[in-house]
DNA sequence: TGCTTTTATTTGACTGAGTCAACTAAATTG
DNA sequence: CAATTTAGTTGACTCAGTCAAATAAAAGCA
């Protein structure tokens, strides 16, 4: 039986959603569709080839206000209806080109008003509040797919998030010192101080807006690669992210014509050192160091290309 | 500007959550209540004592139509209206015994509705997603937020922070490229690498665990004190914090015996220039440079301790 | 195979949540 | 003290959404 506090913060939160939508669906006045307009367009937009009675159940709508909305919207040829050759009683909706350009007007319309609600905030909060939403999104419907992760090269801000992200991660996990974070900080600043867009490369993972890891490939010279900060966020692992980010490295590196990836790590980092092992790098050099607090056992791999 | 990546996410999630909440919001059929029926006596009886306009606009509900809701639960004697003897049109509404009995009844029904949905959660995810929730109110709702932010020394993760705000900050404001970041990168980066926490410290601003500002003092030797690094968000612009993280600086160094504090800004940022001002430092030299991309004007102050 | 039942969608009629304007009484303003 | 504004009420209305009955197509059963 869940604890009656949660029940009661869930509902003091629902009523603080309820009228937080409220005021963003009021928007729509501006806007000769209703929300439930809106609603039916989205899905139908998304989900194209939808049939009706299927979009009245995933909408919870009724049948007969449905039909009328949808005979409005062939009429305003928003979207067309073709009888289901499988069963002739039902109709499949697909979404015009005008229909699409009023979908995307919306979706326009919908993403200035949520931005400039986001813009308000503090650096940081918009990403907190989304990655709040996905929990409960992936709690409350576990059947939905989380969106994919993406990997894309590094842009304002990303060096300070691998700096931050890292820094944290280390002393929480592993009692690391703020040394640490300074090292990452110089390594990371000197990368971009100094960046080689020929040579050198910054891949960051991201999902909807919020970074997940991270990987460097620098310029050591004499034909290497220098493969740094490879970080994955502990809520994607098991995603094969790391896999991906290091697949993008020797990629990399073998097309730019470096001899071989050196890279540094600890004996610790297990998930890091069996992706590297798979990937065919070697073990050349081992030692201990107490560089940033506790002892660890530092280590030196590489991978001829 | 925020991520797009952020907005259509969140958008996704006001989608979800619409339906969600359009789901637990039909229950009230099982009552002669409408919604906004148990709003209204939620929100009496929350506040007990509230005036009728008051409610209106807090619900954003037209009075025309909260009349006749009070009315009406006037009638079923839920509530007792009394005129205010300060103002004799305002009305002040209270729960009636009936009413409280009634509020408690809708309440218990929605308890019942949200522990049905949180007894199919697996273990723990009824606390993460109400944590969750939690986040998002924090974030969303100005009234949920506390006025004042704290200003603390610095910790794990926080010089990355700097260094992602900062450079995204300037990057989307003043067109400056990720050589700025680099450079944030390897000033904060030796600093934690160096610190001598006797003579150097880190100030952060802070409010509910979401970081709003920073300054640092290093020492650049010869007892002159360099002040670097002061940042405030624009979400908490308005509420002191660069002052106040200028006099944290002036009364360390003070403190610390320096004969000087010394810093190096450009004069666009007129807010953070003004501060000094005030604060007493003076302009010692001036110098265009191109240092980040579109030319500026660098300029040294310093100030006397 | 033919009849009955069910399903998908449509149309007619209707309810009632909510809006707008005009009203009255009380307070404020000049 | 008169004019204006504000708090709340009432009349008239719109339209989002519901319910029931209709038609056509499909499924089920004897």
């Amino acid at each position: 039986m869940t604890d009656i506090a949660l029940i009661e913060s869930a509902r003091e939160f629902n009523r603080f959603y309820t009228n937080f939508l409220g005021l963003l669906n009021k928007a729509y006045l501006d806007t000769s569709f209703t929300l439930t307009d809106a609603r039916v367009l989205f899905e139908i937009g998304a989900h194209n080839g939808v049939n009706a009675g299927a979009l009245a159940r995933d909408l919870q709508l009724d049948p007969a206000y449905l039909s009328r909305i949808l005979k409005r919207f062939r009429e305003e040829e928003l979207i067309e209806a073709t009888l289901d050759p499988a069963d002739q009683r039902s109709q499949i909706l697909t979404v015009t080109a005008k229909g699409r350009a009023q979908f995307e007007e919306l979706g326009s319309r919908s993403n200035a008003q949520i931005a400039a609600r986001f813009d308000t905030l503090a650096d940081g909060e918009p990403q907190a509040a989304v990655a709040a939403m996905q929990t409960i999104r992936a709690i409350l419907d576990p059947q939905a797919k989380p969106a994919s992760a993406i990997i894309r090269p590094h842009r304002a801000g990303d060096i300070g998030w691998i700096v931050q992200s890292q820094g944290r991660f280390y002393a929480e996990e592993y009692g690391w010192d703020l040394r640490f974070e300074g090292l990452v900080a110089e390594v990371a600043g000197k990368f971009l101080a100094n960046f080689d867009p020929e040579m050198e490369h910054c891949w960051i993972a991201e999902r909807s807006g919020i970074n997940l890891g991270s990987v460097l490939i620098t310029n050591g010279g004499d034909g290497i690669a220098k493969l740094r900060l490879l970080y994955v966020d502990k809520a994607a692992r098991g995603l094969g992210l790391g896999k991906q980010l290091v697949d993008e490295c020797i990629t990399f590196s073998r097309r730019k014509g470096y001899k071989q990836i050196s890279l540094w790590t600890n004996d610790f980092l297990h998930t890091a050192r069996a992706i590297y092992q798979k990937a065919g790098f070697r073990l050349v050099s081992e030692e201990r160091h107490r560089m940033f607090g506790p002892e660890a056992n530092g280590q030196t791999w590489v991978l001829d290309l």
